[in-house]
DNA sequence: GCAGCTCTACTTATAGTCTGTAGATTTATA
DNA sequence: TATAAATCTACAGACTATAAGTAGAGCTGC
């Protein structure tokens, strides 16, 4: 396994995709596509294994219809 | 001259830094020492060129005591 | 069996570093 | 007033580290 990224937000963000993608009902193949980005990427990066720059984080806020600073937020530290 | 980066995200966030940068009367070498970034980095970042990931973007939010978020979020457009 | 995700492994593209030059601006100083 | 010294930013170029992107095999649970 690929080593995750020792990082709040990071972890976060991968927290925020993978949350918002499943609420939105779809799969990591079908938000590559709506993104332009690589299936097995997004999957990594889900998995906090990517620090993701802003070009991607805005496809990727794009794609889910929401904005990047709400990718960024941490919803709920418990 | 390099190459602007033609997105509305990092358009905002190269305003951002420098209009929090310059609030807090930091000069960019200044800003480069306390974030750990380099000196020219921060100029090329503050002029758009710059793609920059989470893990700089987490490293500027805190030298610059504001959060990812408020450096992501377009002030006003005018 | 199939859909969806994980993981390894890899190449290519670019993020990020470093050295150095030049111009503009400010500040001290003769 | 100059003018020299110090400070700051823009930018070029060359380099290194790592993000971006791809392919394919293999889990896992329904």
């Amino acid at each position: 396994m690929k080593d995750r990224i020792d990082n709040q937000l990071v972890v976060t963000f991968a927290k925020n995709v993978r949350i918002v993608r499943e609420r939105a009902g779809l799969s990591q193949e079908k938000l590559a596509e709506l993104s332009d980005l690589h299936r097995t990427y997004i999957g990594s990066i889900e998995r906090g294994e990517r620090n993701v720059s802003l070009v991607n984080i805005d496809k990727l806020a794009r794609a889910l219809h929401t904005t990047p600073t709400q990718l960024l937020i941490a919803k709920d530290e418990e």
